[in-house]
Parts: C-alpha cells; structure tokens; sequence
RNA sequence: GCUCACAUAGCUCAGGCGGUAGAGCACUUCCUUGGUAAGGAAGAGGUCAUCGGUUCAAAUCCGAUUGUGAGCACCA
C-alpha cells in the first residue's frame, strides 16, 4: 500500500507521542467493545496526527456516539491501568486468538508466522483488554494525558485495504501530548477547511458543477476560466523558450486505436462507453464505427508523430498541446476538481533518442522548478513510481518487459540522483507503460496527491510502430516522455485555490484592480481609471456605486482582489489614485500613471507581491 | 464501487415529536453622497432533492433513487 494513502508513518516506535497514541488505540478498542458486544478488531495503528482502529461492528456506530465513547474512554484512563506485555509460542498464541474469538487477527497472526517464521507472538494486555500487538505502548494509562485525544471521525475501510474483503468500521482520532498541542492541531485544522478549493471555489465563482451536465464535470465561470487562461499561458511561454511545438487533437478517436495502444481492454471500465455510428463506406457497405472519448491524448499525439517520416534530426520532437481528455472515474473518487471525469491536461509529448533521454528528463525538471518557483509552490515532494513484478495483476497492469522496466527506472533514478533531488520511491506506482517521477502536493486536508507527473515510455512508441530514421539509414523507435507540470486545469487549479486561500496574485487573479469611490461624484475619474486600465489589458472594474465607502472596501476584501484603488476629492484634484492592498492595511496614494506602470511591472513580471 | 453521515431560498443555516415554512447575506427598488471591513427602508425569492408508502393530512414518519461530504478501494 502506498505510504501517503494509508496515513501510516513511519514513527520512531520509542517515541513517547507514537506510545500513547498507540496505547489510546488499545483503549478505544476497549472502550468500543463495551459499547457493542461482538464487535471484532482489525488493526489500530498510530498515525501522523493520532491513531485509528477498525472494526467488525454488529451496530454501526456513527457521530452520536462519539461523546460517549470519549467518555468511556476517559473513564478507562481514570483507572490507570497497567499495560503489559506477553509473548506466547505460537500454539498457545494461537489457542489464546480462538479464545478471543477476533478472526482477523487470527488470519494475520497465520500470516506473520508463515511469512516472517516467527514462533511467538506478542500480546498487550491493560485491564480487561487483551490486544495481539507488538507494541509498544506506555507502561501505564496514567501516562496517558485524559484530555489530548478526540474522536474526530467515523468511516469504512477494507481489511487489509483490499476491496475484496470486508467493509470494516474505521474510527479515527486525534491524539497529542497535551491539550494545548491538540487544540492548537484542531484549530489548524480548522483554518486549513477554510482554504477548501469547494468552498473558495463557490465563494469566489471560480467554478460550478450542476447535477444535470454530470458528477465529475465542471463548469468553469468567468473568474476560473481567468485563472485557466492564465496558467495556460504561462505553459505556453515556458514550452515556448524549451522548444516545444503547440498542436491540437479531437477529443475522440476510433476505438481500435486504444486497443493498439494496450490501454483496451483493462482499462475500459475507467473509460466512457463507445459512441457506436453507422458509416457508409466507398464501397456503399454500412459497418458499425465505434469511438470513443480519449482518455489521454498520447495516441493522438503520436499519430502525429507518425504523419511524416520522421528523421533523427528532427528529435527531439516535444509536441504540446492542453487537451481535453475524459475518464470514467468511480463515482466515489469524484469530488470538487481534484477528480473529475472531463478534464484539461498540461500534455506534451517528447520523442527522443536514447541518448537524449537524460537529458530531456533534466530539461524537463529544469521547467517545472521554474513554474513552481513563480508560483511560489515549495511545499511538495518526488516520487519515482515503479513497476511492481510481483503484482497479482502482472501482463495486464504492466508492459511484460523486464529488462526495460529495470533500466528506465535506472536511468530515472540516475537524474535524480545527480540532481541531488530527495525523492521516495515507490513499488507499483508506474504508468503501465513505463516508470514515472511524480510530484505530490498535499491537499488542505492533509492528504497527498499526485499534481504532476514526468513519464518515460519505452512500450507504446513501438506498438504504433513510430519510428524515425537514424545517422544509419537504418530506422530505430523512438522514446517517449509523457510531461505535465502543470497537471490538468482541473487540479492544478484546486491546488492553487488552496495554497493562496484564493488570494491570488495579480497576474493570476480573475479581478486585478477594482476601483472604489468615496461618492458617486466621483464616479467619471473612477470609470476613466478602469477604461484606462483595460486599454492596456488590465482586469480593472468599478466597484459599486451606491454603498459606503467601508461596505465597498469589505467587499472587494472579502473578494479577495489584490489591489482596490480608492478615489475621492483628494485623487481625483491630483490626478492620484490610493491603493489598498489585500492583506494590507496601510495604503500608498501615487500618482495613477505611476501605479499604472508598477502593476504593469507586477502583471509581465508575474510577480507574487506588488512591484513598488 | 464500498461504509457512514447529510440534502430546507443563489449562499450560510434555523425550524418542524404530522396540520403545506423562517433568519442573515446576496438580489431588485427607494432614501442616504458617505474617506477605510456590513448606513436605512421596502420588495421579490422555496412542490423543504426526486419517486413511492403509511395517514383525514407528509416538508416532518418509512422505503427506494439521485446528489453531496469524509474515509476506504481505484487513479493508464
């Protein structure tokens, strides 16, 4: 499993905070077994922030319950047990887990055994509760602070994190070494909510989704298709300066193309259904024509690349493009535009020659260092995602190559390597056509996701037959990397709605500049600034003309424009404009062709704070 | 897809143990012309997600469906 989806750290186990956290557990499990007879354990791990533990309840238990199992929980600390440690050979173990009657623990005690050939098994016991477990935990519950842990919530989880098994009962819960550090977490956490991109997104207009265009289908307003446009060109002069090329792609494609590519049939079921037509052919046959909505645009790409003969010294070729691709995803991974079914990617596609691998993976690492450093993005990490041999899926999750498999991930690691990059690598990760360095932002809430991904290709470049001719005369296949530093509109822009709390800078936010005025008299200089403005491609608008002078500066704050200019009698005799900048209190008042040329300094220097 | 929760006005929410709904913000109009985070008044706006059941009566109770959220699984 991977390590940022399950929230399992790898916590130093003496760590004080990792024992109580890990004691806590034992005593919700407890707590929880008191509340619901012939309830069964699952696993009860300490996790980044607290701890977890599953269950097989006979009655669910929901939110209305969690003050009551809190107090049952405070009750059990109150005693002070004393948690002990007992390690009994297998036969007797085993003997003691059909006692308890907990068959899952029974299955991984079979497990453990078999596996790592162990010949006992550890046991905790505190009170009445008796936990298969290899600690360690407090000595006593007296350790345990009564007043640093909080169930926060209830959800299911698969045994195992296999959706073949059961459906368990998760109960999460945070946990600290004192109430202050709890609070302090808790209020944090708080805050982060409020940077939800669903929330900002709603609040801000920067976009819809309505139940009867589709779940997992945005609607981009006006003030979001701003933002996209902007990013867009932003891709666009960076691809530009490396030597990319701009092309543009149908949205669908002949079905039998995605079967030549090897992503049909295994991954039809993330795909939407075929599109089925008759046509006519020039014989006046009808054959039936399926299509099908692309779910990535590397097959178009490379049709491109095969429309000509194509020569070595034409690599490498890096076509562009920001295309629409669709996939089906399952409707409960679906949310907000962090997963959607329509989405908008950053795709270019490189095609190169071996010798021109590292280098091109370093062009392209040089160019997301570069977006990232204008958007101020530092808070992310590397991971290179490999194949997984062992993988009960094998040929059909991936390209039965071996050999490839290992020198690619060999030729990533290398790059990596040499440019002194921390990454973690992960087992089972990989596209299935070959390995990838991925970018993980974490997400408001904590959880990580993959934004941006560089993939070398070494499988399907030979299955549509691309070739090019070498120094030789003779043909050879290309490779193929697959890029999008700037994802896809869609995740990318909930990313950035989070990271700027929707406050964004000038050069990027939907509203640059509104104009505020003291009394509507003043209204004629006020609309002469804004046309000012917009005759020189600033997003400038007039702020309303009936409210007080305090209503308008809360509105636009509340907006979260970046820059409110405020005009009365003063300016307006001056020639002046005030700016208010968001987050600022205290103004500059400047003559308006002085403002006007640091915002246009601010917008083409795609500044993150205004140029003064 | 799975588990649990939720669904009342554009938004945030109240109410309703069964007798067809209410606030604030936003919106419209009027008054106010105000120098730094909500000036005042009036008005308009809802088949209480949808379908079905129970009932004299359902927005309220029950069921199904759809959607949303958290988490799990998935994520070429």
């Amino acid at each position: 499993m991977p390590l940022e989806h399950s929230g399992e750290i790898d916590a130093d186990a003496s760590d004080d905070l990792y024992r109580i956290r890990h004691s806590l557990a034992h005593v919700l499990a407890q707590a929880v077994l008191e509340m619901r007879e012939g309830a069964t354990l699952g696993f009860g791990p300490p996790i980044q922030d607290g701890f977890y533990y599953d269950f097989v309840l006979p009655k669910p238990i929901t939110e209305a319950d969690f003050p009551d199992l809190e107090r049952r929980m405070r009750r059990i600390l109150k005693k002070g047990q004393r948690f002990y440690q007992e390690e009994l050979p297998k036969a007797e173990a085993f003997a003691r887990i059909d006692e308890m009657g907990e068959p899952y623990k029974r299955e991984y005690a079979e497990e453990l055994c078999e596996k790592n050939g162990l010949e006992s098994l550890s046991f905790y016991r505190n009170g009445p509760f008796l936990d298969m477990c290899e600690g360690p935990h407090v000595d006593t519950a007296k350790d345990i602070p009564r007043d640093a842990f909080k169930i926060r919530s209830v959800a299911g989880a698969y045994w195992r994190g296999d959706s073949r098994n059961t459906m368990m009962t998760r109960i999460y819960a945070w946990a600290f070494e004192d109430k202050a550090t709890l609070d302090a977490h808790i209020q944090a956490y708080e805050l982060a909510q409020e940077r939800d991109h669903k929330k900002l997104g709603r609040e801000l207009d920067i976009f819809t989704i309505d139940n009867e265009i589709g779940r997992g289908l945005p609607l981009w307003l006006p003030n979001g298709t701003v933002i996209r446009d902007e990013l867009e060109k932003l891709a666009t002069e960076l691809e530009f300066a490396d030597g990319y090329q701009r092309v543009a792609t149908p949205h669908i494609a002949k079905q039998d193309l995605f079967y030549r590519t090897g992503h049909l049939p295994y991954y039809a079921d993330d795909m939407y259904p075929p599109i089925e037509v008759l046509e006519e052919t020039e014989h006046g046959d009808v054959v039936k024509e399926a299509y099908v909505l692309k779910p990535m645009n590397c097959p178009h790409h490379h049709k491109i690349f095969s429309s000509s003969l194509r020569s070595y010294r034409e690599l490498p070729l890096r076509l562009a493009e920001y295309g629409h691709v669709y996939r089906f995803e399952d409707s409960g991974a679906v949310g907000g535009l962090l997963r959607v079914r329509g989405m908008c990617m950053n795709d270019a596609h490189i095609y190169c020659t071996e010798e021109q691998i590292a280098s091109e993976f370093r062009n392209v690492i040089a160019l997301y260092d570069r977006a990232y450093s204008i958007l101020g993005l530092k808070d992310y990490s590397l991971r290179l995602s490999c194949w997984d041999p062992e993988d009960p899926q094998g040929k059909n999750k991936y390209v039965d190559e071996p050999e490839a498999w290992e020198s690619s991930q060999a030729v990533l690691r290398d790059i990596l390597n040499e440019l002194d990059l921390d990454y973690v690598e992960a087992k089972g990760e990989a596209a299935f056509y070959g390995p990838k360095i991925d970018v993980q932002f974490p997400t408001v809430t904590g959880r990580e996701e993959s934004v941006s991904t560089v993939q070398l290709d070494f499988a399907i470049p030979k299955r549509l037959d691309l070739k090019y001719v070498g120094p030789d005369g003779e043909e050879h296949v290309p490779y193929c990397i697959h890029r999008a530093p700037f994802s896809t509109h869609e995740r990318f822009v909930a990313f950035l709605i989070e990271h700027f709390g929707g406050a964004f800078p000038t050069w990027l936010a939907p509203v640059q500049v509104r104009v505020l005025t003291v009394s509507e008299q003043f209204d004629v200089y006020a609309q002469r600034i804004v046309n000012e403005l917009r005759a020189d491609f600033v997003r400038a608008e007039l702020g309303s003309t009936s409210d007080t002078v305090s209503k308008k500066i809360r509105e636009g704050t509340t907006r979260k424009i970046p820059n409110l200019l405020i005009v009365g009698e003063r300016e307006m005799e001056a020639n002046e404009v005030t700016l208010r900048r968001y987050g600022i209190r205290e103004q500059t008042t400047m003559p308006f062709e002085t403002f006007k040329e640091k915002l246009r300094e601010t917008i083409d220097t795609r500044a993150l704070s205004f140029a003064l």
